[in-house]
DNA sequence: CACCACCATAAGAAAAAGTTATGGAAGACA
DNA sequence: TGTCTTCCATAACTTTTTCTTATGGTGGTG
């Protein structure tokens, strides 16, 4: 059976006038318009819907039972076209965010603003290492990520949104932790305790010693950042990690930024997705919270003098 | 918003592909076809429906949620034309006769037996008056009506499909009863108790008086051949009925059947309907019962000679 | 009985949908 | 890494469908 909606529409109309001229009108259309197609309904039906009376027209059970189905799927449609309208105006919407385990120091609190300000929002996320982000991007399986460094694909866009300093941490009882304007060669002489290899903390960190023209000494590797303070807490060596993920340690003074030169090593927090995505409001409405909003709600501490920390 | 039933099976068959030239494929068509709808209906959305991944096609959550509802009104459509298919093969469907009060002697028997081979058939009877069986054809109320004689009227078609012999009656009583080849004459000098003015009988018996030249006298009126049969009985006067009705009475020999010149009356019963009406299959159905079957289905006493019946 | 209202039909115009041809971008595979 | 293939987008053109205008028939109405 191949009728179409503007039909359905056209049946309910007569039904309701009793006349195809008055549907006609009703419709915004001409009378021989309805009576077309009314009669390739009944060609595609196989049994007429109306009985033309001469005075008024009127349905016959075919076209009765036939009406009953065309309201039901008006019905539909115009749920459908409410559903639409909720997204459009945000007062529903999905959001997949992936995010590197080290942004979920911050993330949380912006994500708690976003959904302060569009409560509707269904806010999914996912916390995962850098080969976990990227495949959540290839397979569109994320809206966006939070990530230090995106890949320098065409696929893929990548907007700086808020700055992320990497800095030295030692045990507040190293040799070096009183020290101000440390040089960086003699940094290096240290053991540091880094991330996994292709982590990409300590890929900055690995490009950030060969801009130098040194080595960095790797003690141990750790899969998390938090294992890594864990380690340098315990005397094990030196650390570098983003400074947002050490607030509370340097708060309770059990770890000390390094006063080291050239340090911090700034990178940038950024809001990646897939270059051709095209985002419902709700995603579009997130990004563009975070790009203008990223700074005034992450609370950085100043790193220009760390060292003053230790000493307050 | 102004979408087809063609563009939501796209987007079904889309979604089931995950491809634009797959879902072109098993909907018969190109796929340009299927771009230029989704492109279209994405238009009156005003939101994506899927994301072109290059490698596959993936829905957004507008594009998932619209295919809850293109489901939903497939299988209203579906069930639509499963009710269609239904009514065409008369698995189910109404009809709707009236008929004179006098067929209710012999129609009941006609119903039972059509019904006894189409189950399905909701019949819905009403007796009525000759001028309520012209208000229901006039009113498009009633599909079929069974009565003497149809108006002779372009807007009506009626077919006679059985014979439906007017006698006259006399109580066992009556001083003619007993006599054969009764002149008409001789009978028109009798009280008649008639139905009332604009019945079928009447007009009928009046017309046959006229053309023979003879005035009907006419005692009482009643407007139930029922009452009619009781003041014969009561030797009121003489009355003039359908055969059909007074089965019972002649068994019983409650009343005579007079032999009267140029009796009986010779009337038929027609199915009458509207000129342009267009039945479904069961009217159609019953229509065509009627006229092949009633001849067998309906028990006629012989008339030819009436009076034989007092005499056995 | 004439007029009016309403539906049917036909012819032509307008709109919509579809097809073929082609381009660009991305994945696959050597 | 480059070639090949696949897939979607786009454009130009064709076909199909739908709509409009014009007109005729029929029945209701004053």
């Amino acid at each position: 059976m191949n009728i179409t909606l503007k039909q359905l529409s056209i049946l309910e109309a007569i039904v309701e006038k009793l006349s195809y001229t008055e549907a006609a009108k009703s419709l915004f259309m001409t009378q021989p318009a309805v009576s077309m197609q009314i009669k390739q309904m009944e060609l595609q039906v196989g049994m007429p819907l109306f009985d033309r009376d001469g005075k008024r027209v009127t349905p016959t059970q075919t076209g009765t039972e036939l009406l009953y189905y065309a309201q039901n799927i008006r019905q539909q449609l115009e749920e459908a076209s409410e559903m639409i309208e909720e997204l459009k105006g945000m007062k529903r919407g999905k959001l997949h965010l992936t995010m590197a385990s080290t942004a979920n120091y911050f993330a949380p609190q912006l994500i708690a603003a976003f959904h302060q300000e569009f409560p509707a929002a269904q806010v999914t996320l996912d916390v995962s290492n850098r080969r976990g982000l990227l495949d959540a991007l290839d397979n569109n399986i994320t809206d966006m990520v939070i990530m230090g460094r995106p890949p320098q694909n065409k696929k893929i866009n990548g907007i700086p949104f808020i700055d992320n300093p990497l800095v030295v941490i030692a045990a507040p009882s190293h040799p070096l932790a009183k020290r101000e304007h440390i040089p960086l060669a003699e940094v290096a002489d240290e053991h540091f305790i880094v991330r996994e290899a292709d982590s990409g903390t300590r890929i900055a960190v690995e490009r950030f010693f060969a801009k130098h023209d040194l080595q960095l000494i790797t003690g141990m590797e750790m899969n998390r950042s938090e294992a890594i303070k864990q380690a340098v807490m315990a005397e094990l060596g030196l650390g570098i990690v983003s400074l947002h993920t050490i607030e509370m340690e340097l708060a309770l003074k059990r770890l000390n930024i390094l006063n080291v030169e050239d340090f911090p090593i700034m990178r940038q927090w950024h809001i990646v997705h897939r270059t051709g995505k095209r985002f419902a409001a709700i995603p579009e409405a997130f990004k563009n919270f975070v790009l203008q909003h990223a700074k005034e709600l992450i609370d950085i501490t100043p790193i220009n003098n760390p060292s003053s920390m230790e000493n307050t």
